[in-house]
DNA sequence: GCCACGGTTTTGAGTCATCAAAATAATAAA
DNA sequence: TTTATTATTTTGATGACTCAAAACCGTGGC
């Protein structure tokens, strides 16, 4: 049985729910798993029991939900496509990258994998979305890359903004008017714990100064 | 209410059958619509009483089923989808012309207006799809042209292939294998009703014979 | 060690879309 | 006109998916 396009929808919500669990937690608990998809917290709890039934999820009452190995196979490849489309809208289609997550999120369970595959050979098999998040590749692998945030990365060095956690559209089209977005080089000049703030210098020297829940969302490379 | 994946499928259907009738006919029967949807014929009676609640269609117990003007304009609009969706995979993204309706079909659904635009955009506002099947204007005009069967066109003339009546993957293979996609012209040399079938002068006057049912889903222009 | 609270699960219900099969209506044939 | 055939509608049921609100569990505060 091909999964729904709910099932394809909680299966990477667990996914992408695991990968934001700190230390060694393993569980993604189900109040997080509901908030992350919109939906009441006894639909996760009903769904996520019919999953563990169909072998996809490991459930621990009262504990939360992780993705089994074919689970995961399922997330990464609907996460694979995800990324995919966005990128394509974005170079291809010439659209914002603020506007495209909706139209990945309803294209994603229902385009061909031949239509994927052309977009993939298209856009010359890329390692990332237009945000910086990586692109499973089809055997499910994602790459890691070792990045900071912008309230951990060393000071006054250059550092390449490399992925923006954040799909708010308001969010994405404030980055980009203050070229702060994947690829841009910038500098951490100064932080201030008192006023919650960063400021930075970007292109052409500018200097600008973010809120801290902000800067915590752009990760750089150094 | 947005119209649910199934509505727009039907209504689209609805459309798609009234223009497929003869003659004064104004009503799309039932069986009709729900082998057209591949559905059992008393689920189409059900769904049907309930858009005509809604107002999209004129149901007559019986008789069978007529969009309204509200009905006939969100029908047009996902036709227009479908067919610019199609345009748009064969023509930017390399797909065979056998291999698309799949993929519209899930997509005319999904797709953003926005996107939409971008593809009417990059294709041109093109009037027609792969398969010679007019494109709805955004305010639901259909481009009408007189066009005849390959069982009904002048013989020894030359004709130009329009449009092909029939998205069966393994016909549309076999008619672009035979260099009889629209835009080819060709000619009818012979008519033979006891053998069923029609003798064609085609590229490079390369001859073939085709049977009848085949030739009646050849539409030409003179 | 009890209790209150936040998170979780259960319960009961509703919507949407579907089918199989029985009942019925329209139509063609005899 | 009666009968047989075919198309259509009704009926009763099921499977996904969802919610609101009641019941429940586990843990930290006192
Ligand atoms: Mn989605
Ligand atoms: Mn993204
Ligand atoms: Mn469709
Ligand atoms: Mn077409």
């Amino acid at each position: 049985m091909l999964p729904s396009s709910t099932v394809e929808n909680y299966l990477k919500a667990i996914y992408v729910g695991e990968t934001h669990l700190v230390g060694g937690q393993k569980l993604v608990p189900m109040g997080q798993l509901a908030s992350a998809l919109g939906i009441a917290p006894g639909t996760a709890t009903t769904m996520v029991k019919a999953l563990a039934e169909s072998g996809l999820v490991t459930y621990e009452p009262y504990n939360g939900v992780r993705l089994t190995p074919a689970g995961e196979k399922l997330a990464a490849r609907v996460l694979r496509r995800h990324r995919l489309i966005e990128l394509f809208l974005v170079q291809v289609m010439g659209m914002n990258w603020d506007e495209v997550h909706e139209d990945a999120e309803q294209m994603e369970h229902v385009v061909s994998d031949r239509l994927i595959e052309r977009m993939d050979e298209m856009l010359g098999r890329p390692e990332f979305d237009p945000h910086g998040d990586p692109i499973p590749t089809p055997d499910g692998q994602l790459a890691h890359r070792a990045l900071e945030t912008l309230l951990t990365c060393p000071l006054n060095t250059p550092v390449t903004v490399a992925r923006v956690t954040d799909q708010d559209a308001a969010f994405l089209r404030f980055i980009e008017s203050h070229h702060l977005k994947p690829g841009e080089t910038i500098q951490v000049e100064e932080r201030d714990e008192a006023s919650d703030s960063v400021k930075l210098k970007g292109r052409d020297d500018q200097r600008m100064t973010i809120g801290a829940r902000a800067a915590s969302k752009l990760l750089v490379s150094t």
